[in-house]
DNA sequence: GTCTATAATTGGATAGAC
DNA sequence: GTCTATCCAATTATAGAC
């Protein structure tokens, strides 16, 4: 197998960069010592940052709805599918050194100066996330195995702010363990 | 009574800046738009960028420690305070254009580019966020209104993430109606 | 305390050779 | 597709006059 194209490996730093510091914080010059190339070559791949940004968003949601789209469809228990869920962002934090977020979270903070195309992207993930979340946490009712009242719409809103909230808490403060609990404690409340 | 001093002045329009695009995309040259004055001007009261935005987080969080002591301790029905307290993420966000989140959800993002001083600051108000909502969730608990399985405190650091997490997600995508049913969902869980 | 002027660096981006 | 060289704007920060 070749090694990995230089195009994969641009991206794959950026989105490191982002998921570590912003893409505010994230430079040309980051990503060509990361890679090993020039900061011209990246401008090749990918003429200006905001084609960048847009094409690492772009990749990572297509990757995490389809692994949500696999898990979600699963013969699973509609509790094991969310505690499943909600171990995606406790792996991301525990990789490396701990400060890796979900990209989502940090976009969300730094919307204001996203692109257009890119903050769409951001938008859109949002409202997948939380589609398909609310399709489990309604089965979960049907099957008797989540008690709540209210639109299940919204407890998928309150379940996935949760998540995005503390994956960017959990990383200045306890780190995954933390972020667990917290995941546990909604679980424990939609199970009662 | 004189004008706004100067020094204040520089505060108002960093945090301004800070809620609705980030530490990271704030400038000096923002700064001065904003207040009126020249950038060496800035400098002479706040040397270093992040000293700017120390004292602005300082300030901040003192400012909202304090409200939530009032709150939390005045004669309210526990219930009654944590929907008063998730009513300032609402009207934080309800602000102006609808595009200011509160700063520690954004510094959350930011927080490897955070100077040492602002990112203990940022980790400090998490904690004390926390402990000041298990107190009255423990409150609710004792007083019949709250009901659930687990320690106050891992309850209020998820009431805690739900919020800090809604007000970027809700920026973005639907707006404080979207950010009070969210967290209205939450209370809904825990008086059931 | 505020200003002008300027330094020093970094950032995103382009032209053109190889 | 990658490189060198370069441009231009922005950014943080300082020196020194007023």
């Amino acid at each position: 197998m070749a090694t990995k194209d230089t195009k994969t490996a641009i991206m794959d730093a950026a989105q490191e960069l982002i998921q570590r510091r912003g893409a505010n914080a994230m430079s040309y010059q980051d990503i060509s010592e990361a890679v090993g190339i020039r900061k011209a070559s990246i401008h090749h791949h990918f003429p200006a940052k905001e084609d960048l940004i847009h094409a690492v968003i772009k990749r990572y949601a297509d990757y995490v709805l389809a692994l949500m789209d696999e898990l979600f469809e699963s013969k699973l228990d509609p509790a094991a599918k969310l505690r499943k869920y909600a171990a995606l962002f406790e792996a991301t934090l525990a990789e490396g050194n701990y400060d890796k977020a979900c990209p989502f979270a940090i976009l969300g903070a730094e919307f204001a100066s996203l692109g257009g195309a890119a903050a769409a992207r951001v938008r859109r993930f949002y409202r997948d996330s939380e589609e398909r979340l609310a399709r489990v946490i309604e089965e979960g009712r049907e099957k008797g195995r989540f008690h709540f009242k209210g639109d299940p719409k919204r407890v998928a809103a309150m379940f996935f702010a949760l998540l995005e909230g503390a994956v960017l808490i959990a990383r200045a403060d306890g780190g995954p363990k933390r972020l667990h609990a917290m995941a546990e404690q909604a679980l424990k409340l939609l199970e009662e």
